[in-house]
DNA sequence: AAATATAATGAAAGCGCTTTCACAAGTCAA
DNA sequence: TTGACTTGTGAAAGCGCTTTCATTATATTT
């Protein structure tokens, strides 16, 4: 009979190192071998020698090493997640998301920071591919399409914001389609015609896509199209700030804006503030992402909602599906418009 | 000599599964073990050798296996961080920081949610011990001293919002004596005498220490103490409303509001703008966290500024020096008072 | 010159599991 | 009863490193 310094605390088991698989064989009168198969599963075991080993494994609170099978078997149930910034509201949510869906399935996501460079994503893969992760999930680097495949060869990856095709690698994408297009659309049916576009990164794949249906959702309702309409920002509030001040000194005429990401509406609405103009008043505003945040900014921010958090279970379940040799079939969610404050009948 | 099916991209060497220790041994004419000396430099080697290691470990672009690694030496190079609200803007900003600090000193960490409750917490811990982190931060949840003590057992810890003493455990707190009192006494220096008090979460610890010094800087200044000028929130911008929604309701009279995180006074400045009261005009108020995007809120928020990143830096380094075996000495940095907008004078 | 200490290195065991392999028993058809 | 299969099981090798231990070669002391 083996003792267990194991400890419990209000009931619950203390994990205890130094009760290995060996250790439970010993107390079960079986083999380290048959121990592994009534772990894994993967092999007959008769109900006798089962009930002992589970009875041991029960009694010395045996918690298998990840490390030691992880060296075996050469899978780590391991998921590298790639953020450009792990501390944006935008990533934050797609983080949970993965994180609620890896943790069902067994796997427990490993973080690191791209800081939108090519040179640190690829480091990152590096790192994360050299820690033996078993697949990674890359949400929207600045990466070639190339790269990405061969670093799949190592292990699989789904991405976002890429087009990328491949035996190991899923990309799954925003719905940047209908979301740009329910926005501008909604701006144009409360009588707005010369709606600002507060674009993304000019490589951004998502911001060129919203760019790009916005211009279609405009051609369609026959609004002339003006080049001078169309600012770049970054995506952050600064951006969104200074492109919107570019605007308002350039003294174009407008009366709305879509803002392709609720972070620039932000900083263009503080803008418009400065300037003593007021949202809806003076200009409705829409942005895009919905963050959570926006149902308190003043006013409540009219946005279209993609479901971040919906987008970060799905491609969790894709690279889930992926390592464990399913071809995976996770979408993006719909995007759909929400409605708030911001936006009001256009009054000129 | 032995080939490598390894690859470049532009450059960068993609690492290669199949290049061990042994493959470099061979390469280099020595055994294995002179190979993990010159790997861990924890031993001579002579200088003909090392250069045949060190070239072959070049040429084949050898990475040593982190988990074999972690088998063999017991340990892992990973830390486990656990939060509460993973896609917190506040957590974000702490896990950049940690991201930061940890990745200098070539650990990783491995994150977990546990949702502020205690079981899930524990689960957490359980699971970051079971996968054999060398050290776990605890991001400010809900256990038991004598909990947190039991685990350190297992790995070292370092929290925050605890008061825990250990040989092995850390306790490192946000500077909300000096952050409470700034902002109190902001206001009082405004000429403010009736200030609400938006507290936190009723057994949080920071919550209550920053209404400690509330009431501490208003007594200081010999204001008449109103409980009912306190209320409760959690700590979130719905939380923040509702609190903000029954001050006005009682028809309370007041002038300024001290909300005991940002994310509260958003949802409170909400509530106050469906009544139509404006800030600053009305109502002056004052944060506390100054969260990123407060800079960005209409009006720009004045807050208390505890430097959340550098706070994940600090903890970061803490639970590496304790894990490196030395005796951690990092502190929070000094809260220092944003004045923005959202505060003035007061005119009653 | 003999005895002893020191340095550099390889062989081998070990970290905690999985998995292949071989073997002993039991089952079945002929 | 024999040969041909199954089944359940343990021994042993292996995953890719680290580390102890023994061994040889070299330097130092008397």
């Amino acid at each position: 009979m083996v003792k267990s310094i194991a400890n419990t605390i209000k009931g619950m088991a203390m994990h205890d190192p130094s009760i290995t698989a060996n250790v439970v064989a010993l107390e079960a009168g079986v083999s380290p071998s048959t121990v592994s198969r009534v772990l894994s599963g993967n092999a007959k075991v008769s109900d006798a020698k089962r009930r002992a080993v589970e009875a041991a494994i029960a009694k010395l609170a045996f918690e298998p090493s990840p490390i030691a099978q992880g060296l075996a078997k050469g899978k780590t149930h391991t998921i590298g997640v790639i953020t450009q910034a792990i501390s944006s509201p935008f990533y934050g949510e797609a983080l949970r998301g993965i994180e609620d869906r890896l943790g069902g399935r067994g796997f427990m996501p490993l973080f690191a920071s791209g800081h939108w460079t090519a040179g640190d994503n690829i480091k990152c893969i590096q790192l994360l591919q050299k820690r033996r992760v078993d697949g990674v999930i890359i949400l929207t680097g600045d990466l070639s399409e190339e790269t990405v495949t061969k670093f799949s060869r190592n292990s699989p990856i789904v991405i976002t914001g890429h087009e990328v095709q491949g035996e190991r690698v899923y990309s799954l994408n925003l719905d940047n389609v209908e979301g740009a297009r329910l926005a501008t659309r909604h701006l144009i049916s409360l009588g707005h015609a010369r709606i600002v576009c507060l674009a993304g990164p000019v490589g951004h794949f998502d911001a060129r896509a919203r760019v790009r249906c916005y211009k279609l959702a405009s051609a369609e309702a026959e609004l002339p199209e003006d080049p001078q309409l169309i600012v770049h920002g970054d995506f952050s509030a600064v951006g969104g700030m200074l492109a919107m001040k570019q605007i308002l000194d350039a003294r174009l005429d407008f009366t709305a804006l879509f803002a392709c990401n609720d972070q620039s509406a932000y900083g263009a609405a503080l803008a418009l503030y400065r300037q003593g103009m007021r949202v809806p008043d003076d200009v409705s505003v829409v942005g895009f992402d919905d963050l959570y945040d926006s149902r308190f900014t003043l006013p409540p921010l009219t946005s279209v909602n993609i479901s971040i958090f919906e987008v970060g279970r799905a491609v969790a379940t894709a690279i889930v599906d992926l390592v464990e040799g399913r071809p995976p079939t996770a979408k993006a969610p719909t995007a759909e418009l929400v409605v708030r404050e911001s936006t009001t009948r256009n009054r000129r």
